[in-house]
DNA sequence: TAGTACGTTCGATCTCTATCGAACGTACTA
DNA sequence: TAGTACGTTCGATAGAGATCGAACGTACTA
């Protein structure tokens, strides 16, 4: 686990990268999971949402949150530690993260 | 012009498909653009925003865009007028919009 | 010292998307 | 009746992203 993966400053963040980041199903969950859960570690999320997919594709999703600075991770023993950056979403994009999390997930809900 | 292009109905969109829809700088523009200006026809979008893609990659776009519920287009003459479709947008996803509208669009802003 | 759990990285594959030029159909205009 | 403006559709191409299994490195545990 090298994990020198940069995380934007949030003055920095991209809102097509942003939006990308959040523009997948899968990703939504885990966005959704931790908004709702607060820091949790990987396989944690893995199993409580019932994502099926394989360890490498939950990383490569990570990284793409990682990367336009939805969520932020810490390390910690051997567990990957995930939160929701709000706080920098908010300020940079107000209230976008917000309508995200709150928004009807399913078409015809 | 057969355009035959079924836009869904207000309470079928689709959370991730829209903010696909959204996540491209090009795209971006021309979403600013028709909220800005209301309803514009094409040719006049692709000048005044001074995107630089042919027609076919503008009508592409616009595909996306609509296919999501994010525009609408009605037909008059040779031209096609393009409007935002802020209330089944707003409607649906609460806030969505007016945020991706109202956000800082280049990063380091 | 193994052994185990955790998560990343590495190929490989497949699908989707962005892009263009060319050809087309439609409607107005001279 | 051409001619022109408008926008779509049709290949074709190139790039990005989703997915997996396998191999790896790290940290705890027995």
């Amino acid at each position: 686990m090298i994990d020198d993966l940069a995380e934007p400053p949030a003055d920095e963040f991209d809102l097509a990268r942003v939006l990308a980041a959040l523009a997948d199903p899968h990703r939504l969950v885990m966005v959704r999971y931790v908004a709702a859960h607060g820091e949790s570690w990987c396989s944690r999320v893995i199993q409580d949402t019932g994502l099926e997919m394989s360890k490498s594709t939950f990383s490569h999703h990570l990284r793409m949150l990682r990367l336009a600075g939805v969520v932020t991770k810490r390390h910690e023993g051997t567990k990957g530690y995930v939160s929701l950056r709000a706080g920098d979403l908010d300020h940079r994009f107000p209230g976008l993260i917000g309508a995200v999390l709150s928004a009807e997930f399913e078409p015809a809900a």
